[in-house]
DNA sequence: GCAAATTAATGATTTATTCAAG
DNA sequence: CTTGAATAAATCATTAATTTGC
């Protein structure tokens, strides 16, 4: 049940994240990543596709989804208590108690360095540009080695086993089904554009 | 002033659409167009390049904001009236008695032929996809021509005087500035991705 | 035990809101 | 004040859990 999750033949009909994978985007999460950069989200697509299929945006939405409902569950504790903490929670749930405590201190962990909206003008492409990203990549093939440049900045993957998986696994998608979603090279590189900026009519 | 509004060497702070552009979008949004697919948004996208510098994510944009505020226009007319509509406003502007009858025909002209929630599985990539037809078709050059498979389809271009520029200008963001907005050949194509998903720290 | 039916989670889109450039 | 750009909230839709009847 759960070895198929996210595998290669499977249905595809969206994306399945395997155990590991939403493992490591928790523990991103836990450690206060909650909108990650361009750059950001293309690196963890990558490393996250040593477990299994996974684009950007897939990462993208996690992120945007698991905010949305960490803050919507941190909402709905008004329900049976009238006081929105002090009630009958008495940390039920794994990681409400640290996470208010871990939150505090990494809240300015990983976002921009720059001021609230000074960072934006850098983040403005991040929709559109980490799927590119995928794609330069992929044809490209990518790296995981090279450790230059170790600046002082704390790495959230200490290495794992996983990360001996990581070069074997790495191109399970070129090699087996690839699951006809035609994610983009049918729509964007195979075909030619039809013709002109005409639009479905309307039948009578 | 309204010479180098979207051109190539200015400030590239965002994007200034032509008047040219607005028109042409403008045309599109009162013909029905309101969310456009991915390859809609491409095809209009290299379409209004022939004017200025545009991405594909500005004309997502644009659709996505000129069909937010025509409703929160629509709805702002109770300013200085009580009744909603019946105020002042006999026609103040110069399509709002049209769009009305308009909108009702053409409401289900270009939106994907198939039923409401059918297609969406086709439009799910647009956001990250359009970026990246821009993206490809740059490498590839691209065509204007073949006027083949005419189906029931109307075109919203009637072929005018800008088609012929658009084999003359298509290409000034090749030669021009470029305007160091790093769009992804920055941060996907030249250099290596760094080395591991680290991610910044925080001073002490 | 096992499928069909139902419910709960959650991936993916759309809409509303917000911020800032001009 | 207008409007391009980005984010947050709401919504939809699909898949996994689970229940239920056999």
């Amino acid at each position: 049940m759960e070895a198929l999750s996210g595998r290669v033949g499977v249905k595809c009909g969206r994306w399945n994240p395997t155990a590991e994978q939403v493992k490591v985007l928790t523990e991103l999460f836990r450690a206060g990543l909650r909108t990650p950069s361009t750059e950001q989200i293309q690196r963890i697509s990558t490393h996250l596709s040593a477990f299994g299929k996974v684009e950007s945006k897939n990462v993208f939405y996690w992120f945007q989804n698991h905010k949305a409902r960490e803050r919507h569950h941190h909402k709905k504790r008004r329900r049976g208590a009238s006081s929105p903490d002090s009630g009958s929670g008495s940390g039920s749930n794994e990681d409400d108690g640290r996470a208010a405590s871990h939150e505090a201190e990494v809240d300015l962990v990983l976002q921009p360095p720059e001021s609230k909206r000074e960072a934006r003008s850098y983040n403005h492409h991040r929709l559109m540009t980490c799927y590119v990203r995928d794609v330069v990549e992929q044809q490209e093939a990518y790296f995981w080695e090279r450790p230059t440049r170790e600046v002082e900045t704390l790495e959230l993957f200490p290495l794992k086993s996983y990360d001996l998986e990581a070069e074997k696994v790495r191109y399970v998608r070129s090699a087996g089904e690839q699951c006809r979603e035609f994610s983009f090279f049918d729509v964007a590189a195979g075909r030619d554009p039809p013709l002109e900026l005409r639009l479905c009519s309307f039948g009578p």
